[in-house]
DNA sequence: GCCAACGTTGGC
DNA sequence: GCCAACGTTGGC
């Protein structure tokens, strides 16, 4: 099983809709290193969501995966904001996945708190400038922020 | 709202 | 294939 790290903007979609909802399509990635990590995804991989441009910043839950990597379809829908009029359509560029819900963390995990711990030191997602809306997470990284966050998950080993 | 970091586009 | 211009991300 792989882990993962993926960046949502909770004013469009939070960890709130995600548990609401029960599981949710992932669209609108229109990054070619995200998307191509996104293909890697394979169902039960464990995601670490994460609230992007939020008060504060940081990670709120698990989420899983639970369809792998199909063409994006808002891509060829022209009303959409993810619309992309250079995909071609018998090959479409975009990929998207299905996320489920798995928990929502007892307490946040603030970006400001992973950044100044130790156990988190090399993880892609504080590097500085790293705006990649998903990124493959170490499986001590993701146990580590799984302990700050309060969870009573274990991982497979 | 600012702006640094980074990705994409397109002229040449 | 270079690179300037432009657009986006996302913390602050």
């Amino acid at each position: 099983m792989r882990l993962w790290l993926m960046k949502s903007e909770p004013d469009v979609f939070s960890i709130t809709d995600l548990e609401r909802l029960g599981q949710s399509i992932w669209e609108g990635v229109r990054n070619y290193q995200a998307r191509n990590w996104m293909r890697e995804m394979r169902l039960g991989d464990l995601v670490l969501f994460y609230h992007s441009n939020a008060t504060p910043p940081g990670v709120v839950g698990v989420g899983k995966i639970v369809r792998e990597a199909y063409p994006d379809p808002f891509q060829h829908d022209p009303k959409s904001d993810y619309y992309d009029p250079k995909s071609p359509v018998n090959e479409p560029r975009w990929s998207a996945v299905d996320l489920g819900f798995v928990e929502r963390f007892p307490r946040e995990v603030p970006l400001e708190a992973m950044k100044a711990d130790p156990g988190l030191l090399g993880m892609k997602v504080l590097e500085k400038g790293s705006r990649l809306s998903v990124t493959p997470v170490d499986h001590a990284h993701f146990v580590w922020v799984l302990g700050l966050g309060g969870s009573a998950l274990t991982l497979p080993t």
